[in-house]
DNA sequence: ATTATCTATAGATCTATAGATAATGC
DNA sequence: ATTATCTATAGATCTATAGATAATGC
């Protein structure tokens, strides 16, 4: 029985088998990426997608089943980066001496960073989510895993943090950071805020909030923080 | 020159004649409301928001112009009671006598509250500000509005808060509040979240950082954070 | 010979209207 | 008599396919 071209039995994509396929269907994803994020996938035609990749609808469809498969493609593709980046973020190793401030900050940094140069990343693989329940779960997981790894070099780090419940701490400081990132990498809820300020800014305030919370003496490590 | 039926020169919404006008407009915002939360204005047709409300789809263009006529009377409505309810969310003799916990946890149980009953009041209003910049910029100022008015009952009792800069902390501490309550009021992001808690666990947290963040004293106004 | 791409278009879906019918209030 | 609603459908838009043409690699 020969292999199918089609890539899993939902036919989600094609396996290609000459260098061009794989050029085209990047091409297709790096332009649904942009466009699904700015507009929505429902407000995006595939015709809007084809010519802004460069190729024609014809092509589109024998990559891809259909425009549902493209958007399972493209949050394939977000959701393996986004593991593969979150893997080597949260090892332990490459934390190795560095302190609560040091770890949260890079975080922060690393957020805003995906958020500047990538800014469909996530809301493209969302909108996938949107629709399957199956993807959404494993969007839930994958988020979760991140933010668990995340969570495990904070305790780690836990003689740093006076706070009586530092397991509980952690994690509500993760999640409403995260928040907080979100909404500032969120081009129209950050227009309706009312503290403006640099990303330095707003990195340093919400660190030492952070610590605060976390209950961490900041002055005990030396004067890291401005 | 005989009055226009239709409420602006830009033809929005018709301006009824006969009460049940006014039911049926009402059962379609309403109708609207919910599926374009749920859904998305563009994946939710005409025939959908029709069905919902119980009436035809003649019904709804005797009503409204076009589709995005019933997206804008959508923002419209939202924007009036969102209005009223912030006017007087931070009318200053409401507060007369309050600290700056109060004000605060006032502000994240009605969030709350808010993004429970009407899960749909500030996103199917956004839809509309996603494809028109008007009424983007108009959103913009009216979260704006709010937020200055809250930032201002903050400020007049700054004496409560040891922070170097209130102006500013404050301003900080209700974007990043904001953006805590903006996640919890999104069903899919809270689930990716790794410290669930209830409302009350997550009011009594969140104020416990703000009140550390601005440096607010709260021993000595008496017991009231557990 | 096989794989990839293009052009042209059928079929489905959705928006918006026309024209007929029903309800309201002077 | 006027206003509101309904049914049926024309027209627009978008998805997906069929069939022809071009590029690739054995």
């Amino acid at each position: 029985m020969p292999r199918s071209p089609w890539i899993s039995d939902l036919h989600w994509k094609r396996d290609g088998q000459q260098p061009r396929s794989q050029k085209t269907q990047e091409a297709l994803l790096d332009a649904a990426e942009v466009l699904f994020y700015e507009s929505g996938a429902d407000a995006t035609s595939v015709v809007d997608v084809a010519k802004k990749a460069g190729v024609s609808v014809g092509a589109v469809y024998h990559h891809f089943r259909d425009k549902k498969a493209l958007l399972y493609a493209l949050f394939e593709r977000m959701s393996n980066q986004y593991e593969t980046i979150g893997r080597d973020a949260v090892d332990a190793e490459r934390w190795e001496g560095a302190s609560i401030l040091d770890v949260l900050r890079g975080f922060l940094e690393f957020s805003l960073e995906l958020g500047r140069v990538r800014p469909g990343f996530k809301k493209s693989g969302l909108e996938a989510a949107q629709i399957d329940p199956a993807l959404r779960q494993h969007f839930e997981e994958l988020q979760a895993r991140n933010f668990k790894g995340l969570h495990k070099l904070l305790l780690a780090r836990k003689g740093e943090m006076a706070h009586p419940n530092p397991k509980f701490a952690a994690a509500f400081i993760i999640d409403q950071l995260s928040s907080m990132l979100r909404s500032r990498n969120d081009q129209l809820i950050r227009k309706t805020q009312i503290a403006p300020c640099t990303d330095e800014k707003f990195i340093s305030e919400a660190l030492h909030m952070a610590l605060l919370y976390l209950q961490v003496e900041v002055t005990s490590r030396g004067g890291q923080v401005k």
